[in-house]
DNA sequence: TCCATCTTAGCAAACGTCCA
DNA sequence: TGGACGTTTGCTAAGATGGA
């Protein structure tokens, strides 16, 4: 059954022991996230671990931005840990300040305008990706919190491949982006540093600066986010809400047809279950044997099932399960596509199972009779 | 009701091809 | 050339089925 192509042929798959991953270091609990003090651009950081490229006493190197940066390392720990010591020194610097400036303040009362602004943003900054921290914590937790009513449920605690894939897209992104995402914190708290600012304009901008990255900051954790979710394979027909848009208008419908068949009213323990019942319904056993998903590869042998008859399934999977039509190419690749695939192949093989028990059988029977002839 | 066997689905890993 | 992606293969778990 080596079909992919005509001209080559596999060679015997080598059987290796199967790898249980078993945390050893379960027990060490590393920080996740560090305050640094950046001397260059005289502020603080608040960056997790994998921002870090490495530690050498007090000193860490990081990447933010595409650019080199080394800071000595402040506080290590939580994120809120982080937080709070960054508020101290926050604190300690404004009333610092506010002793020293006291001749100033009426000249400054713009500069202290655009300065609590500033701070407002950058809390909120800190405060929602608080929040994002908290649920990175523990993918998996949120992972298995979905509820799974399939088998297997002593295995769910390892990613999937495509799991595996994702994270380390995502990690490499953040790596790419300087790390732009959740675990880029930067901020620019340092008063001293502000006033350094010639005039308004110089302020504003800066806002604006930083509230553009913070937009896209957003963005990018959003679609991670998202993604995330959607690698997910313990999704289930109760839990495909990241999928259905509550503010979209549309109406969906409760038919769709095929040769007079509705195919929404078939019923299915789950998409999946429901989306191999469809293609039962759509595609003929041969169809379903020699074809593959479409819209299918020239380097491929086997040709693509029938597109229209396809678009049909997709249809019915999407009005029965109620998902938007700009979340569905994600669904399907990430969770119908598989296993649809899956379905695709063991078709095939449930017929050449069949043919070997079978025949192995027959051959039985044929022994059994030739080894009785005394008794006719 | 119990047990053996079959069926079905899920997953990991190997492997081939394409593409940036 | 390495990563992405799709396919194939081997294996496992759990449900379904049928006979004792």
């Amino acid at each position: 059954m080596m079909a992919t192509t005509t001209t080559f042929s596999r060679d015997k798959r080598s059987q290796n022991p199967r790898k249980v991953f078993s945390p050893s270091t379960a027990s060490v609990s590393l920080p996740t996230h560090y305050l640094i003090y950046m001397e260059d651009t005289v502020s603080f950081l608040i960056v997790a671990r994998t921002s870090i490229k490495y530690i050498q006493g007090q000193m860490a190197s990081l990447i933010i931005n595409k650019k080199k940066l080394v800071g000595e390392i402040v506080v290590s720990g939580t994120f809120v840990r982080c937080q709070t010591e960054l508020n101290k020194i926050q604190k300690t610097s404004q009333s610092m300040d506010e002793d020293s400036n006291e001749s100033e303040s009426e000249n400054c009362q713009l500069d202290e305008d655009a300065r609590s602004v500033e701070k407002d943003q950058e809390n909120n900054k800190i405060q929602d990706f608080g929040e994002e921290s908290e649920a990175e914590k523990s993918p998996d937790e949120n992972f298995n919190n979905r509820s799974s009513n399939k088998k297997r449920k002593s295995q769910s605690s390892y990613l999937s491949q495509s799991k595996k894939r994702l994270k380390r897209r995502i990690l490499d992104e953040n790596i790419d982006n300087g790390s732009d995402n959740e675990e880029e914190i930067a901020l620019c708290l340092a008063p001293k540093k502000c006033k350094n600012l010639s005039n308004k304009d110089d302020r504003l901008k800066s806002i604006e600066n930083k509230m553009d990255d913070f937009n896209q900051c957003m963005k990018k954790m959003s679609h991670s986010m998202r993604q995330m979710a959607s690698y997910s394979n313990k999704i289930t027909s109760h839990n495909l809400d990241i999928y259905r848009d509550p503010n979209s208008q549309e109406n969906f419908t409760d038919k769709v047809d095929h040769n007079g068949t509705n195919l929404v009213i078939i019923v299915g323990r789950d998409f999946g279950d429901f989306a191999r019942k469809v293609m039962r319904v759509l595609y003929s056993e041969e169809e379903r044997k020699t074809h593959i998903l479409p819209p299918g590869r020239p380097h491929l042998s086997r040709k693509p099932l029938d597109s229209n008859r396809f678009a049909l399934l997709n249809d019915a999977v999407r009005v029965k399960y109620r998902l938007s039509k700009h979340l569905y190419d994600d669904f399907f690749k990430y969770h119908l596509r598989p296993k649809l695939s899956d379905f695709l192949v063991e078709e095939r093989r449930r017929e050449s199972n069949t043919i070997v028990r079978n025949q192995a059988k027959s051959v039985v029977s044929q022994i059994a009779t030739q080894s009785q002839p005394g008794e006719e």
